[in-house]
RNA sequence: GGGAUCUUAGCUCAGCUGGUUCAGAGCAUCUCGUUUACACCGAGAGGGUCGGGGGUUCGAAUCCCUCAGGUCCCACCA
């Protein structure tokens, strides 16, 4: 059979996906003899697609389930998409308005008729696009945050916490979008560096006819203005207390009144009150009673009782106003003023603050198990830092602000009487019943349910307990382990964890792993805005999906960013972006990854070029029980990384043993030796290939969490297998104690290697050059019977044997010394002796100097007294070998 | 303003409980090599005062203080 000596993956991934879907390997049953596994996957958007944040995050979550899976745990990662409220809707918005659809001629059911069909036709792609990633989600289970089960329970939900008292609605200053016409919880708001104008405007005072100046970055908002305040300490203004002033352009006599909420040191120690556009006007205007005047309409439009610039949007008002305050003498000043402006996470409108009757959770109460049980480790962050963030959200918790006005979501179950009193229930017909109670002559037709919907968060925060069945639930809830970003942290982890405890007394998960964030090479978060995020399915078709899992995993140690290094647009000017978007994603970690896969592929080859011949004797007895020892300790290793969450190390780990060890060093011990006539290697005894391959299996099934497809394809082919066999349910290996003397001899051996690879690179030499080799040691038999063939053929020798120095031609040998061991090397050229000194002086020197500092070490009483005992036997050891190694390089000296 | 975190080789980063000569990996650079699995390869080399200063300790990249710089989160912003 003809094996390519490049490694494709095209065609092997996608038949290698289907083979495991079509047998059910990813599908998770309830089985109380097998430990559960449980992940649930941050659900994505619906409609969205796969970018590198969700590679990273997925990969992860893969890496993790596809190891529990092999190790024999009923390994369940359960798939999904979110509803996304505001994103979806608005996409939806956009999409109609590009029809000539307005949302409010369609009314809400026509509008979630064309919501759902959009859903139908784009929701669910990303999860197509995770099956190409590789996940191995049990797919059965996938669930939506808006299907039937999902909705019974954010209802129910809902329902119990009205019932507990802690919804409640009330009267507030929310974050207003006015694009999307919704309300936003102050989460979902970012500011931004603004470049504004603060305009100074003159106020007339009533009583003394004089201008006072105040300081504005909204002049539009002067139109809801209700009052003056002023800090009753300021003595620039004492001679202004209880004095009127008149509202320029509404012309409004409004009240000049005191409070120390007031800054002195701005602008001009004057406030203009607008309660019905600033929350701290309107905690101002509680205070003392002011009128409420509210200027906006939902679009961000002013309304009739501004009195003036009726419809038009508060951006345009601003300009004209401004001008107009200009025109009347009321402008002091304008001065360039750089503020944060609170915009829309989702449209990117600039949010208002306005007074709206909104639907609240009160949160204080229900944090209380979820900062503690996460501040005693019940649930562990990795990396633990993450706790002093998560802790002062926490603390600092406010009410929650669960509905919005959006027609795309979980309708809130409450149902208003014509009086204005309402009910909550599950169902209309519950909730007419109850309604009777209060009015027993309601008709069916007077009962209406609230228009507005639940945020998004109030469904996802119950996602680990939504998925499962009742009768499962016990079983696999509390879930493994929640991979995700450590932007949600206040988002959806703290929610989930909240809603746990409330629901089932018991938290979500075990573990929560953060991921960083993936940024560009000038460190900027990947966005589509920026277009700075390379196609993904560029990457995968280019490196391949393993060679690129494996670039992502390389560099992600838990919550730190990903610098992923591709190529980024020069400037974010539109010319640039444009222009990036047509060139090739490049990554020289993935790079890396596929440079690996190859390598896997090639010792694939040659173990499977090898001819047996079966009358061979065992001929790699040392370099089996060297590599044996080698991938125990390597398996330790990689297990205790897995424990601590430390995936790329662990990836770096395998890499190492796969390739330095395995490849570089094992196969080339064992390999046979080319038969110059019959110009092909000549066979292997049947011993050594048994084991070989048996190691091949085993660092596959090492390595199948981390690149599932080419370990598939590998250990589906390293030995003849029966149907329905798979690497993805093979088992895990299990590192076994190992001889820890053998690895440091190796290591030596290595090193005598290096030395003369050494050499020859230095002297210039043909690799085909044979040298011989002498050595002066104690442990004889270690260069001449245990490693001589490794020594033979790695450092290409041919003759090993030891001998007195005395006895070689100094000006013609070159010798070097490893341990307590010196090797000579014959060679036919003139040595420079001189040069041959120099050296081996410049290490006698080293190890003095090396042997001066364990000796002060060793001398000083305090050290000896202090220190633990391994500590100083080490120490000890360590003085003998500098001891023993000054001794070999002094006899070498005095032979020159 | 409050808090977190980082600063180690040209670049990206490991370095875990202070303890081996602990100063490391990958990439990049340079030299050499096409022979027999792999040039997506192999053999080598160079490269760091661990941000600066101080302290604790027998011992500090690691702990503490301080200064400088970066990043992130929160709060305020008329």
């Amino acid at each position: 059979m003809e094996i390519s000596t490049k490694y494709d993956p095209k065609d092997i991934e996608g038949k290698w996906y289907d083979y495991w879907l079509e047998h059910k390997f990813f599908a998770s049953k309830k089985d109380e003899s097998k430990e559960p596994f449980t992940i649930v996957i941050p659900p994505p958007n619906v409609t969205g697609v796969l970018h590198m944040g969700h590679i990273l995050n997925n990969t992860i979550q893969d890496i993790l389930i596809r190891k529990a899976r092999m190790e024999g745990k009923n390994a369940c990662w359960v798939p999904g998409t979110d509803h996304a409220s505001i994103a979806t809707e608005a996409k939806v918005v956009r999409m109609l308005r590009e029809k000539g659809i307005k949302k409010s001629d369609i009314g809400r059911e026509k509008f979630l008729e064309y919501a759902w069909e959009w859903k139908e036709k784009y929701g669910g792609i990303i999860l197509k696009q995770l099956q190409k990633l590789g996940a191995s989600c049990d797919w059965d289970r996938t669930a939506f945050t808006m299907d039937e089960k999902r909705s019974e329970a954010v209802i129910d939900m809902f329902i119990h916490l009205y019932e507990k008292g802690d919804v409640y609605r009330g009267l507030r200053i929310v974050n207003w979008d006015p694009e999307a016409k919704t309300v936003l919880s102050k989460e979902e708001v970012i500011y931004k560096d603004l470049n504004s104008k603060l305009y100074f405007v003159k106020y007339k005072v009533v009583e003394t006819g004089e201008l006072l100046t105040i300081a504005t970055t909204r002049p539009e908002t002067i139109l809801g203005d209700t009052a003056i305040c002023i800090n009753p300490k300021d003595e620039r203004y004492t001679h202004l207390h209880g004095k009127t002033a008149i509202v320029p352009i509404a012309n409004r006599e409004v009240p000049i009144i005191l409070d120390e909420y007031v800054d002195m040191e701005f602008g001009t120690g004057c406030l203009k009150v607008t309660p019905a556009h600033d929350e701290n006007d309107y905690n101002l205007g509680k205070k003392h009673n002011l009128e409420v005047i509210d200027i906006l309409n939902d679009d961000g439009t002013l309304n009739e009782k501004a009195g003036f610039f009726v419809g038009e949007d508060r951006f345009v008002v601003r300009k004209k106003i401004a001008k107009q305050l200009e025109e009347l003498g009321h402008i002091e000043k304008i001065e360039d003023y750089k503020n944060q402006v609170g915009t829309s996470e989702r449209t990117g409108a600039v949010i208002e603050p306005k007074l709206s009757e909104q639907w609240f959770l009160a949160m204080k109460k229900l944090c209380e198990p979820a900062l503690k049980n996460v501040m005693n480790d019940a649930i562990q962050f990795h990396p633990p830092s993450f706790k002093n963030m998560y802790k002062s959200w926490v603390e600092n918790i406010q009410d929650w602000n669960i509905s919005r006005q959006l027609w795309w979501g979980h309708r809130i179950p409450a149902y208003y009487l014509p009086s204005g009193e309402f009910v909550v229930a599950k169902s209309f017909e519950e909730a007419y019943a109850k309604a009777l109670t209060i009015n027993p002559s309601l008709k069916k037709e007077e009962l209406k349910q609230d228009e507005d919907v639940l945020d998004t968060w109030a469904s996802s925060w119950l996602w680990p307990i939504s998925l499962f069945d009742k009768d499962e639930l016990d079983y696999y809830y509390p879930t493994s382990v929640l991979v995700t970003g450590f932007d949600i942290i206040f988002f959806w982890v703290m929610r989930m964890i909240i809603a746990g405890y409330e629901l089932k007394n018991e938290k979500p998960f075990e573990h929560v792993y953060f991921t960083g964030m993936v940024r560009d090479k000038l460190r900027r978060k990947m966005s589509k805005s920026l277009g700075n995020s390379p196609d993904v399915f560029k990457l995968m078709d280019k490196y391949g999906t393993d060679g690129m899992r494996y670039g992502i995993m390389a560099s992600s140690a838990a919550g730190n960013d990903i610098i992923f290094d591709t190529e980024v647009p020069k400037s974010q000017k539109q010319e640039d972006v444009d222009a990036f978007a047509l060139t090739e994603p490049d990554s020289k970690l993935c790079e890396t990854g596929r440079n690996f896969s190859n390598k896997i592929w090639n010792a694939f080859r040659l173990i499977k070029s090898w001819e047996v011949d079966e009358n061979l004797p065992y001929q790699s007895e040392t370099a089996v029980q060297w590599f044996r020892a080698k991938m125990n300790k390597t398996l330790a290793e990689v297990e205790k990384q897995y424990t601590q969450f430390r995936l790329s190390e662990a990836i770096s780990n395998v890499r190492a043993l796969i390739w330095d060890e395995f490849c570089s060093n094992y196969l080339e011990m064992i390999k046979p030796d080319y038969d110059q006539e019959a110009k092909k290697s000549l066979p292997i005894d049947k011993e050594t290939l048994a084991t070989t391959l048996a190691f091949f299996d085993e660092l596959m099934r090492l390595l199948h969490p981390f690149m599932p497809f080419i370990t598939e394809e590998v250990w589906q082919n390293l030995t003849p297998r029966k149907a329905k066999e798979s690497i993805c349910i093979a088992s895990y290996p299990k590192a076994e104690a190992f001889d820890n003397q053998i690895i440091s001899e190796a290591e030596s051996i290595f090193e005598i290697v290096q030395n003369i690879n050494n050499i020859r690179n230095e002297k210039q030499l043909k690799k085909s050059l044979e040298l011989d080799l002498f050595f002066n040691a104690k442990d004889t038999d270690l260069y001449t019977q245990k490693f001589a063939s490794t020594i033979q053929k790695l450092g290409k020798v041919g003759k090993i044997s030891p001998v007195q120095a005395s006895t070689l031609e100094p000006s013609k040998t070159i010798s070097f010394v490893v341990k307590d061991a010196e090797f000579f090397i014959p060679l036919e050229l003139e040595i420079d002796v001189e040069e041959e000194k120099a050296k081996i002086l410049k290490e006698i020197e080293y190890q003095k100097g090396f042997l001066n500092s364990v000796e002060k070490k060793l001398s000083n009483e305090r050290f000896v007294n202090n220190a633990p005992p391994q500590v100083i036997e080490v120490e000890r050891k360590k003085k003998a070998d500098a001891e023993a190694n000054i001794k070999v390089l002094e006899e070498s000296l005095g032979s020159l």
